[in-house]
DNA sequence: AATGCATATTTTGGATACAATCTAAATTAT
DNA sequence: ATAATTTAGATTGTATCCAAAATATGCATT
């Protein structure tokens, strides 16, 4: 993915370059949890020296998606059960508080934006195949950041990100769960429908429904589709 | 390794001691939002040299005390009114969140903790003088710190806190508003009671009460007390 | 006096060098 | 054979140096 950077690429401080790498690398999933990040490889691998790489891992612990224990450079983080746990009962408030004002707020083009997303999501669906899987995550998480972004607090969204930095450092994904992924989408017109109606409260409590009803068993890592 | 190092200056890393240097100066207000922060001269200041100044900068800038525009090195960060109405709404939702589920899990002591708390808050409020609304601050944040640490909900307390950052750039106190006061200390009795009484929807509508009536006009800049 | 331009100074961003610390293999002892 | 210890190598943390960019200064021109 490093075709348009005639661009942005080359324009960017070191800093940012290696801040990006490193970032993508590990939402990736090409660290995994828990794995050592060296600062000298990252150094070579993007053509800049230490200085900035360092910049970028202290900026990037301080959003939460390495640690840095002292004289052992950073790691990417490891995350629990709990700490899913409580991503989603954070992320169930916030969300259907954001969206219980969106019903207010929300322009035409964006009902229009996430009709448009709901349905890409349904035909990847229909397809069964596991590939698509990364896709439809890919559109949930627009659907996701439209409804926040309407409710017009800027901080929610910063809010919301923050705390799923853990959950974006990519796991397997567990299996097409049939059941669960037709209710999701079914959520996601529901949704549409309360927020088109302007009827606040019924945004609000199908978002939480939406979110919550992502919680699931053990094995299952896939974050709230 | 038992040296006596005046307790935690010496040992703690050169980077450490410039975060928490800058991190002070700012929430102590000897940077005003907006200013300039020049790396040469924290340097100096704290006989390190300025790459661990520039370290501390960049997670200080990730966690929303300061802005690095490009080349320009960093200056503290600016807040509208408009901030302090997201944050306060968030808060809002957030801390009432957390209080319905403290009054499930709270303990004896916390609440003996919440007691002392308010007793001490009453009794500065009592004295009429300005010096003591730091004071008052201080003993208001504790007391709503062990409430949130009482629901378990680690990520909670982090949330919040990182939501708080640009409200700890010190501002100028606003004067005592008695009436105000008053309401709120009857708030803390009243947030005491609920938690005792294990009644999670009285905990946690009347910590929402409790924040959102410390939303106020203009000049006000005093969080949440 | 005010404006615009060129020059000097300051300050930042990044690279390199070196010291402190950790890690892991090799050696010795039990 | 296993455990403890030493030691060499790797890796991080910090300081210093250099180049590029931004800011400030001063001068000429209007």
């Amino acid at each position: 993915m490093n075709e348009i950077q005639s661009d942005s690429q080359k324009s960017q401080s070191a800093t940012a370059r290696a801040y990006d790498h490193v970032k993508t690398a590990v939402m990736m999933g090409e660290y995994q949890a828990g794995d050592r990040i060296k600062e000298e490889l990252i150094a070579e691998k993007i053509g800049v020296s230490r200085t900035p790489i360092r910049q970028a891992l202290h900026k990037l612990t301080a959003e939460g998606f390495l640690t840095m224990p002292p004289n052992q450079g950073a790691r990417v983080i490891e995350w629990s059960q709990q700490d899913t746990q409580e991503i989603t009962d954070l992320r169930a408030i916030l969300e259907s508080f954001g969206a219980g004002i969106a019903a207010r707020k929300i322009t035409q083009s964006d009902l229009s934006r996430l009709e448009t997303l709901a349905e890409m999501m349904e035909a990847a669906a229909a397809t069964g195949r596991e590939r698509e899987l990364e896709l439809i995550t890919k559109y949930n998480s627009e659907f996701h950041m439209v409804i926040i972004n309407s409710s017009g607090n800027i901080r929610l969204a910063e809010v919301i990100a923050s705390l799923a930095h853990p959950l974006l450092i990519q796991r397997r994904f567990s299996g097409f769960d049939h059941a669960r992924l037709r209710r999701s989408m079914a959520h996601h017109r529901e949704i549409i429908d309360a927020l088109r109606s302007g009827d606040s409260s019924w945004a609000s409590s199908i978002m939480k429904s939406h979110i919550l009803a992502s919680r699931v068993a053990e094995s299952d890592t896939t974050p709230a589709i």
